[in-house]
DNA sequence: CTCTTTTACGCGGGCCGTAAGCATT
DNA sequence: AATGCTTACGGCCCGCGTAAAAGAG
């Protein structure tokens, strides 16, 4: 059994079984991938993919166990790579970010700024998506961080430590009659259309849940992934806008005013996540203390001890988080 | 990066830095070995073992974390190959138990028996030593098993289900003046002197607790690590034995009398162990199930999910054990 | 007919084993 | 002097790439 075996049966389960676009990927021949997965198959006994003739078909119930320990090997050997350059070369390596626009349009910007000066040698890298995308690509391995609010829960393996709360706004052009009352209730909300995120994004759920709790309909007439549409929206009168408080700029939104919601909805906790067992470089943990003060090294590391989100929460318990 | 590679550094450690011996055990050259070594080194850009000229002396950090990473990789390898066998020969295999005397001699051999007329063709090995021993043969792999009273909580990625509870025996000659007394207390026993097991075995702790909490002091005038031994000092007239009461067969030990002692000391929970995250085969389910009935497959799956010993404990917080 | 996998074949690298050289104890 | 690691060299296996054939859709 060789490494690279391992490797090609992953990717060629990545690459939807097809081993010609895997080979491509990989930059070497397809002969040699799928000469290379039937000797691993002759050497276990067992087929690992499904043939009708000469096409793979599916992945066999004991390929997918085998498939399944292989990437953690994978991910293992990487942790290996990391330890190594960690002592040759300590400031000197990538970051792979996974994340929603909210994050990296409002949150994040001053945090890699610094990250940047600090470690001009790290390459960075950024992934949007949605929640559920951002925590599959850290449990894959695909990024080192996940930044959400919703959805890194889903995955046992990932262990997600929570950065700071973060409280909604409501957002309407200035000469809306909202803009006079002075504390809102949702029952005023209710009387207006909409505008504000799609479900699943940056804590769409609270919003849900308030008007729920409330006895309330929202009229949600149109929903987006981020503010910045949803603040091009807002502007066309085509509702009044709800939407994280960070989202608002009150220099460039000045044909906007935001509505304090605080008192209408729970806050939301934005959490940053990484895969279990993962090895992080030293660049990795400042990040993470960049990003969030209280989230030092050795905080991080006995959270890395714990072994349920529960236990982790607990540790966290006592510690006062910042509110965006 | 070859997985040899992996496990030449790895086998290097075992066997105390010394090349020539490891290759001699791998059935391989030494100068390979010593290649592949600096290879790897040369590949990661540091040097995992420390030299003083041309000898081998110390591990370094760095070498440290690449080991014990590389470690589980092996580990993985083996799940790997033990996932393909369970799919072309089921009950082919092997099984390793690291055991005591103690349960090696009392309580395993009905359940060996059952296990061999089963799978004839899964061979199995028992290997003894010391409680804190066995943990380590389970925790590095080199056992499948560990069935113990002491010492598995040590070791944080063993899980460790309980088998069944037991309780204690005072034995002593026919003749012995303790033979007449109908109910033992403590106090009775500590006007003898006493043989028993030795520290860290088998169930040993409860024994000075009792004693402690009574506020006697126990008249320990000799110590061994298995009943037999323990069961021939007590016919030589050196003392009482304080043994489990499974060590008491009535047909052999005809010359012997047992004393019930479960009312003076709490029982003992006996329990088997092993390494989280590798993979049991069905035979080894098996396995488990004939020594401890209530520890069905899917049950042993449910622990396996849990992340704690305290987790696990809550598990069969519900279940009534055995008493032996 | 096209896409994809399999088979065939030749090259090159690298792993391994033997033998000799050299450092450490 | 003995033990143990390194260097040197040669054979052999094997992984890879190219090219052609065969099968699936």
């Amino acid at each position: 059994m060789k490494l690279q075996q391992l490797r090609y049966i992953v990717e060629v389960l990545n690459h939807n079984l097809n081993v010609s676009s895997t080979a491509e990927s990989l930059f070497t021949s397809q002969p040699g991938i799928s000469k290379q997965v039937r000797m691993l198959e002759d050497e276990l006994g067992v087929q690992i993919f499904g043939r009708t003739g000469k096409h793979l078909t599916h992945v066999t119930p004991a390929g997918q166990e085998v498939i399944n320990i292989a990437q953690q090997v994978l991910e293992q050997v990487q942790a290996i790579k990391a330890v190594a350059a960690e002592h040759t070369q300590p400031d000197c390596g990538k970051l792979n970010i996974a994340t929603t626009h909210t994050q990296a349009r409002y949150a994040l910007p001053r945090v890699i700024k610094r990250f940047i000066e600090q470690y001009p040698k790290v390459s960075l890298h950024m992934h949007q998506g949605s929640p559920s995308q951002i925590s599959e690509a850290a449990a894959k391995g695909k990024a080192d961080f996940a930044i959400a609010t919703e959805a890194l829960h889903l995955y046992q393996d990932l262990i997600m430590l929570p950065c700071y709360h973060w409280n909604r706004s409501i957002i309407v052009p200035k000469d809306h009659p909202l803009a006079q009352i002075d504390k809102l209730s949702i029952h005023d909300i209710a009387q207006h259309p909409i505008v504000t995120y799609v479900h699943g994004f940056t804590g769409r759920s609270e919003l849900d849940k308030a008007f729920n709790t409330a006895g309330e309909e929202p009229q949600i007439v149109f929903t987006a992934t981020d503010a910045d549409v949803i603040k091009t929206y807002v502007r066309m009168g085509i509702g009044i806008g709800v939407v994280a408080t960070m989202a608002y700029d009150a220099e460039e939104d000045t044909d906007l005013i935001a509505l304090p919601a605080a008192h209408l909805f729970d806050p939301s906790t934005t959490k940053i996540g990484f895969r279990r067992g993962s090895f992080l470089r030293t660049y990795m943990f400042d990040f993470i203390e960049n990003f969030a003060p209280h989230l030092t090294k050795s905080r991080v590391e006995e959270a890395m001890q714990l072994r349920s989100h529960e236990e982790i929460e607990k540790l966290f318990s006592d510690i006062e988080l910042p509110t965006l």
